[in-house]
DNA sequence: GACGGCTTGAAACGATAGTTTAGAATGATC
DNA sequence: GATCATTCTAAACTATCGTTTCAAGCCGTC
């Protein structure tokens, strides 16, 4: 279908699909790569080997192509790695495992959603305006759901801010290795991101954040700690 | 002495310190908001009250300036905010707390640092050639401190990974709410980020982790958990 | 006060960005 | 097969970017 990250669309696509949908993917992959505003019209379009002025024609200006590819690959993201998948065990500390997992697989899925997280991220440090629209429909729903598994775990008695820094605590680790990629690379060179290596990082998360919320529910909202 | 966040430098300045500081700060300013590409010499230049040549005239070109001012706002925040300060206590606990505490303080620092933050987490996502000489010079001996503070809590025994991975929950966690400050901000509006939020924050991490990485101690590397 | 060094200033240069335009190609409808 | 809206193309347009140029200003030295 679409193509394969580094590489451009093959001969085959540009007759097999349209010159919209070429226009997304190369959008994805260009704006992953570069962000919005290195990202050139002209390098998108030359990639979805489309005239200059296609990006016009379909999506008004540049910002319009960049909206719908973004709401495109969130879309995509949830559909495939679902942060609760439907079956779903009822023990809680599964469910969290479950959801960590599902989150860094999304994550760092090398196909596709892997543009998609980058674009996220980037999203995340430098907004535009279709932030809003995206937090919205996309990210609160997620973040509900993943703040009902926390509560779980927390307990019924645990504070609205107990159970929301929690859930925090449990994506920021996750986010982590995906924002901060580069400075990881570089401080561990030997340190792979296979899917072997993933799954085995989500464990770890699940671990530290099972037992790290353990020991706030035995704990106030956190007061200093010294004895 | 340089200038707040979103105004720009005051009269006083432009007779009391020089144009090649005047630069730097501003510069400062204007690539933590808008990022390396987005910030225009022009922009930066009238900010400092200096002619458009002046940063080609001062530090080469718009390259070597962005250099120089990370270099500068990195100094300056680990000079402000020792992750390991002189002074510590014995207790490997109460390390790890007064770790993190830095770590957030200087991360949100209301004042120059907070470019700095932004600036650090731009880099992240979008590295520069400066970020290798960064990560050598700044972030790789800081690592290490908390790697070792890490270490003190889980235990001569604890394997090489589990002490990389266990520092990384710490600083993801910390990171997390800068990095991601966007979505934050926009899922909790009503959550300030003041310095009375920001150290009980430090302490509900603290909390987390400690809990955490004591759960890791008497696990295995973190296989999966189940029964 | 003339010299010579740094430093600043106004203007222009070349490159590239996003966008627009007008016409050609296309394809379905009657 | 003519008609018409849709889609594509090539070229030009306007704005802005980083950089360069060269003359003018400043300031201590002899």
């Amino acid at each position: 279908m679409f193509k394969a990250m580094g590489t451009t669309i093959t001969n085959n696509d540009i007759t097999t699909i349209g010159t919209r949908e070429r226009l997304l993917a190369a959008g994805l992959e260009t704006f992953a790569e570069q962000g919005y505003r290195a990202a050139t019209v002209r390098e998108i379009c030359k990639r979805a080997h489309a005239n200059v002025a296609a990006i016009n024609y379909h999506f008004r200006d540049k910002a319009g192509l960049y909206g719908e590819v973004l709401r495109n690959a969130c879309e995509q993201a949830r559909e495939k790695y679902p942060l609760v998948p439907g079956e779903m065990p009822a023990d809680p500390e599964q469910r969290l495992r479950i959801s960590v997992q599902q989150f860094l697989r999304r994550i760092f899925d090398p196909g596709l959603q892997s543009a998609n997280g980058r674009l996220m991220a980037r999203e995340m440090i430098e907004p535009t305006e279709a932030l809003d629209r995206l937090v919205g429909e996309v990210i609160r729903p997620q973040c509900d759901q993943l703040q009902a598994v926390v509560r779980g775990i927390l307990g019924a008695d645990a504070s609205e801010e107990q159970v929301r820094w929690g859930t925090m605590s449990v994506v920021g680790q996750c986010v982590f290795y995906h924002h901060s990629r580069a400075v990881v690379e570089r401080l561990f060179p030997d340190m792979s991101l296979g899917s072997e290596v993933i799954d085995r990082l989500a464990d770890h998360i699940a671990t530290v954040s099972l037992a790290g919320l353990r020991g706030l529910r035995t704990r106030g909202t956190g007061a200093n700690g010294k004895p």
